[in-house]
DNA sequence: TTGACAGGTGAACGATCGTTCACTATACTA
DNA sequence: TAGTATAGTGAACGATCGTTCACCTGTCAA
């Protein structure tokens, strides 16, 4: 019979994230107990095949979809199934959803209200990617005066206004230059 | 004189993200067109100094904080600073930031707008934390009738009532036992 | 002109890598 | 009761690992 591959998925996991790296044969022996590396191989062989782990052309291991990524549900309010297959589930990786340009991609944290109306709350992370072009309806972070703030952009002509997220706030008009840091590629909140 | 490395990290970074795994010496040696694995190590001597790089015990590359992580600035309306030394930036993985179970933590898209007053929009994704106990003020995905919905969980005694977060829905008191499949813990929305 | 030094070559080292083979023990099926 | 598949042991294999040594080649300051 087949073991229940959970437990596996769960220490190698843990492996994982406390190296960051795979664990090797000998390794994975250490893990489960195995007194023999050819046990780690025939186990791998079976992880392999549930998607849970994959191997490179020398044999070394990789962290497949189900090990890396999060498990996708499907949609709230339209009713949710929870497939019984966990092959049919679809997984992402929170960093590579999110993060296309890692080398131009920075984190801010926002403090105020000034775009509470798009759902940017205090206290969230803003992921801002430095050097895209803005376009009309983008959320940029640019400077003002002495400080940033982060506006929606919008272009028509040549006249470029900064809108806030807050009807509260009025548009602000750049005089001369612009300095835009960079456009607002995602939003991260955490509860708890 | 020291040679940049940006271009290594990019390059390293590159390598890491196309095989999830680092590089060995003699990768590394073909990456940058060395002829000896020599010249990597004494590369990577120097990238480990600028904790770009870690080594593991037995000399196998791991990803250091500032190949791994994005570059937490500052926080914008307060004005951030660019710290001119990379040393002092503080860096931030999305993946460890959000997830701390990663076995019992599910993704879920959110339709409908009736948490728009929380900040969460129709799109964005949510992280579902599954066992974990619910308290008042925590917003739970819940089974109401036949489908799912999401709303803040409050719990006054032993009375408990789910609110919505949009003032046009009113809050729904549920009759018998209430099925919360888990704690919404963070909230994620990409633009672009 | 000399010396120091950073960057790279090339070869050798013991250790560990994943793989493979033959073999044993257990559990379940026919 | 015999047969078969599953799970693990233990040893050997060539290949690759990171490390180390001596050596070469420029560049730059003294």
């Amino acid at each position: 019979m087949q073991k229940d591959p959970a437990l596996y998925t769960k220490k190698i996991r843990s492996f994982y994230h406390k190296s960051r790296r795979m664990p090797s044969f000998a390794e994975l022996a250490d893990l489960f107990g195995f007194q023999s590396k050819n046990a780690s191989a025939k186990l791998v062989k079976k992880l392999v095949e549930t998607r849970i782990l994959k191997q490179n052309n020398r044999g070394f291991l990789i962290p497949g979809p189900l090990l890396r990524g999060l498990k996708l549900l499907g949609t709230v309010e339209a009713g949710f199934p929870t497939p019984a297959e966990e092959e049919l589930v679809d997984t992402l990786t929170l960093d590579d959803y999110l993060i296309s340009r890692p080398d131009s991609t920075f984190l801010i944290k926002v403090s105020g209200e000034s775009m509470i109306d798009a759902g940017i709350m205090p206290g969230d992370l803003v992921l801002m990617e430095r050097g895209r072009e803005p376009r009309t309806g983008d959320i940029v972070i640019a400077q003002v005066d002495q400080g940033w703030t982060m506006k929606y952009y919008e272009k028509q002509g040549c006249a470029i206004r900064l809108i806030s997220g807050n009807k509260k706030y009025p548009p602000i008009i750049p005089k001369e230059e612009l300095r835009v840091a960079g456009v607002v590629v995602s939003v991260v909140r955490k509860y708890v």
